[in-house]
DNA sequence: GTCTATAGAGAGATAGAC
DNA sequence: GTCTATCTCTCTATAGAC
């Protein structure tokens, strides 16, 4: 999926000459733009004139980038399975099942955190068919989890932990984690907090950690928030497409 | 929330006369059709021409029926609200923890399975910032949980469960449980699966039990099962709404 | 390469016949 | 009460000036 996605000018053109680095910037604006009209509004929801003026360019620059709509779209999406698959390298065989399980699920509270948006465009992707992701779903994820998976049933076999469903454990973590960008709103509401800060977060993360490892019937790390305490801000920056 | 929607031609007319029940019956068509339609595009996504042609009558109809797309939206959603803070009901005092918890997870898979439109229309309005469902929020749902974590408070106090933040514990359950509705298109993807059976939702049941109970410290019960096997089939019928 | 002005399609809503 | 035909507005996409 993450390199079957459309051809546009956003991806053809040198990057090296002053032209395009003009053009990086740009490009690398409006997706940024775009994956927060996303996340806000849906695909549907999202106007090419709202991006537009998000991205502080006129609406007919991002159709001479991208192309279509759906183009930006893809191209948004993609950016975001990218990062969607890294974190989870922590699951290895000769890994310690609490250190492994204690840095994906830190891991994974970082990104919605810092990259709420990311989440909820994907989250609405899904939510709705998943369409534009279906290969990704099949073919790079399922390898993933099948992998995964395969490592903590040896976890289990030797006695490191206790058994669950493989799969369905990573489903869980997964629920949690992307749960406090997905639903933020409702869980601001029902704290009845404003914003989520990060010390929110970093309290949020230890009690997450403290349920997941008890389901997995494992002692809890103590060194588990120092590692949540370092990071970067919580803005909406978007790497590089290119 | 729930009492504080639009007034539409939809209520306000007697349901006892011969036109009152082929109002109760259009009625009812349309809020099935429209809660499949809002589901599976969102809002945005949704037209009236789609929720239309779903329930066999012309658009025309549904707004004499409803007034506006977002009267319709509201009227989908009150639906749904209603049926989302019932099963918590097992919450109390002087009840088993273990039975309490059992019972709920229980049915809120059971709703996932049943009634997976009905999440994704809530998810959904959760994910693009819950606008039509502020007063719900931050309401009728706080007042609950603050109600609720009392309870689990309780519990934990008088050593009957280990320590758990009880808010979060609840997002919890609310995350890994609607997962399996909101997320069904990832879960089939990775699982490798056409669909999701009654008994594929019995053994995710039970094994989301287990993970639950666990993380509570809770030992699993062992009539856990049984529940979940006679219950009504994966249509999406929707209650009346008079 | 950039932007203004506009064409063209699609959607919500309604008038008015039945 | 019901439904066809249509109005109007918004949004995507592009033509063409600069």
């Amino acid at each position: 999926m993450a390199n079957a996605m459309a051809r546009t000018a956003a991806d053809t053109t040198d990057t090296t000459s002053p032209q395009g680095r003009i053009r990086r910037e740009n490009v690398e604006r409006i997706l940024k733009a775009a994956e927060r009209i996303f996340a806000e509004a849906g695909f549907a929801g999202a106007t090419m004139a709202d991006i537009a003026e998000r991205a502080g360019l006129p609406k007919a620059n991002l159709h001479y980038y991208f192309g279509t709509k759906e183009d930006l779209y893809r191209a948004v999406l993609d950016n975001i399975l990218r990062m969607w698959l890294a974190p989870i390298d922590s699951f290895t065989p000769d890994a310690d099942p609490s250190v492994a399980l204690t840095a994906y699920v830190t891991a994974k509270m970082e990104a919605s955190r810092t990259r709420p948006h990311a989440s909820k465009v994907f989250a609405n992707e899904i939510l709705h068919g998943g369409t534009q992701v279906e290969r990704f779903l099949a073919e790079d994820l399922k390898s993933l989890v099948d992998a995964k998976a395969g490592v903590i049933d040896g976890w289990v076999a030797a006695g490191r932990m206790a058994p669950v469903d493989a799969r369905q454990f990573l489903f869980m973590i997964w629920a949690v984690t992307q749960h406090y960008a997905d639903f933020d709103v409702q869980i601001r509401k029902v704290l009845g907090r404003r914003t989520l800060t990060r010390q929110d977060f970093a309290a949020m993360t230890a009690e997450v950690l403290r349920l997941v490892l008890r389901a997995a019937g494992l002692p809890e790390l103590q060194i588990a928030e120092p590692q949540v305490s370092e990071l970067e801000p919580p803005t909406d920056s978007v790497p590089s497409i290119s």
